[in-house]
DNA sequence: AATGTCTGCCCC
DNA sequence: ATTCTGC
DNA sequence: GCAGAATGGGCAGACATT
């Protein structure tokens, strides 16, 4: 198959807004593609190069060289330039992917170059991606398309799904069941606004600490351990005093799901970023784990000894669980249908310095892969008003909108420039409705203070937006050492004065007990 | 040797 | 990660 | 209710540049 045909599909997809019409059109493609192609056509119409790392991204884009004038690439041999160049290291590997990719680009017709420009950066954007072409998949391949959804969420990745039923139909969907040592989707949890709402959507419920650190998937099976992140990346050489616990349950065979985060000495949580750096150390892991020794919290089990429990009530999870689980090793965790008790449990675990809580209904099984309504968080929120400082065109649906803002809070002692100035604190641009944008455009623009047709647009900072937060991190990028957690608008703030913008001193004094 | 740029189905 | 929007 | 889009801060590690 010609890429020309995937990347025709993938415009004419972007083209129509149905979703009805979007499936049609992916799964004519998915079915135009010969079997040993379906692989790398479902990956690139899902936005993604069937090559995890390739070094290339965002700034491999510049200075492209021409297209070309005829259609020529197949989509096996654009797969195996990437997979090259995925394999080059050492010095010069920089220069020389470089220019593979720039051959590969000189061989492209416009239409092509847009496609494996969105492969290269992640930025396919046609209204369709994992969801959508699941549906086509199963189209295409004229199976159930909950049977191949039930097949993916246990994969943990759509691709190897898509071709086994493209190419096998329902007998190539059997093959994949929930598989020990294989990673599979993590479930989500939706967001509300408090302990009370949540508590009234689920029912009784179990009501558990949000541990504010890093999503982990633990697998053994006999003496084999891995330990999978959200993403399913394997993480396990990472973490060994994660791999020793697993191995040290009464167990032969088990899925765990849970939260590592490294502690201080007294038990209580480090910020984020801590956590953060210590996982994704992978070079001296002796000598990370010694400074930065990681906790476990396990709050669910999706396998123990041979029986599978993702579709068992979560209450019977959990009793599966204790049963293998050391308390010690267990996420702290409260049944009740009383709000005022799961009020006091929520304030308990901010006491203890965590996140939240997260609420689940009892009954609710394991939706792996998908976020939703039986598992809610709740966490506390900060608010501020802080001045606009500068706005950000936006692009794609933002096109021709300001988009994201530089906020900045007061500093009228001038402990970080001039006295009475700004503090840059991050940008957001999340919590704008289109009716926000449009107003904040025209507004912005009245208020700039330079030129507008660049990327950004500075302004006088005179316009206020109450903005919520979810706590204060340390910084390495702006003034004053700190930047906000999470940023997001809640209104503009019009009728306040910018000289009554919150300061700087306010901000920091969040610090303490909420931190990252 | 120090500093800067870029990437990561990164982590949140 | 959070939020809004179209389906 | 879901899926997709639009973007945030910060980190480690690989490689390039000075």
């Amino acid at each position: 198959m010609l890429l020309k045909d995937v990347a025709d599909t993938s415009a004419a997809v972007a083209g129509v807004s149905g979703r009805l019409a979007k499936i049609d059109l992916l799964a004519g493609c998915l079915r135009r593609s010969a079997p040993a192609e379906a692989e790398v056509v479902a990956s690139y119409l899902a936005g993604e190069l069937r090559q995890r790392r390739t070094g290339l991204g965002y700034a491999s884009l510049r200075d492209l060289p021409p297209p070309a004038d005829a259609a020529s690439l197949q989509v096996l041999e654009v797969d195996a330039a990437f997979a090259a160049i995925g394999e080059l290291s050492g010095k010069g590997s920089t220069a020389a992917r470089r220019e593979r990719f720039r051959d590969l680009m000189a061989r492209a017709t416009p239409a092509e170059q847009r496609l494996l420009a969105a492969l290269v950066s992640g930025e396919l954007r046609q209204g369709a991606l994992d969801g959508v072409l699941t549906e086509a998949v199963a189209r295409a391949a004229e199976v159930p398309a909950a049977d191949v959804r039930r097949a993916i969420t246990v994969a943990g990745a759509l691709v190897p799904v898509a071709a086994a039923v493209l190419a096998a139909g329902p007998d190539g969907l059997a093959q994949f069941r929930l598989t020990v040592g294989s990673p599979l989707r993590p479930m989500l949890a939706s967001p509300a606004p408090d302990i009370a709402e949540a508590l009234q959507r689920t029912g009784e419920a179990a009501v558990e600490w949000k541990v504010d650190g890093v999503r982990v998937q633990i697998h053994r099976d006999g003496n084999d351990v891995a330990v999978f992140t959200r993403t399913l990346d394997d993480i396990t050489g990472n973490v060994p005093e994660l791999a020793e616990a697993a191995l040290a349950l009464p167990v032969r065979s088990v899925v765990l799901d849970g939260e590592t985060i490294a502690l201080d000495p007294s038990g209580r949580p480090l910020p984020f970023q801590r956590t953060g750096s210590r996982v994704s150390s992978r070079v001296d892991v002796a000598t990370a784990r010694a400074k930065v020794p990681l906790s476990l919290f396990v709050f669910d089990a999706l396998h123990v000894d041979g029986t599978d429990l993702i579709g068992a009530p979560g209450i019977d999870r959990w009793a599966a669980l204790s049963a293998v689980v050391p308390a010690s090793a267990r996420v702290p965790r409260l049944v009740t249908v009383s709000v005022d008790e799961a009020q006091a449990f929520f304030d308990d675990a901010l006491a203890h310095g965590h996140e939240g809580v997260i609420v689940k209904g009892l009954d609710v099984p394991y939706e792996a892969g998908r976020r939703g309504a039986g598992w809610l968080k709740v966490k506390p929120r900060h608010t501020l008003d802080l001045a606009i400082l500068a706005a950000e065109w936006g692009h794609g649906r933002r096109q021709g909108w300001l988009s994201n803002l530089h906020l900045g809070a007061r500093d009228p002692s001038g402990a970080y420039g001039p006295e009475g100035g700004w503090v840059m604190l991050g940008k957001t641009f999340k919590g704008l409705t289109d009716q926000m944008l449009t107003w904040q455009t025209a507004e912005l623009l009245s208020l700039a203070d330079g030129p507008t047709d660049g990327w950004v647009v500075h302004v006088r900072p005179e316009l206020l937006v109450e903005v919520a937060f979810d706590g204060v991190q340390t910084s390495p990028r702006y003034p004053a050492g700190v930047a906000l957690r999470f940023a997001r608008v809640l209104r503009h703030r019009p009728d306040k004065p910018a000289a009554e913008a919150d300061t700087i001193d306010s901000v920091l004094a969040i610090r303490g007990p909420v931190h990252a």
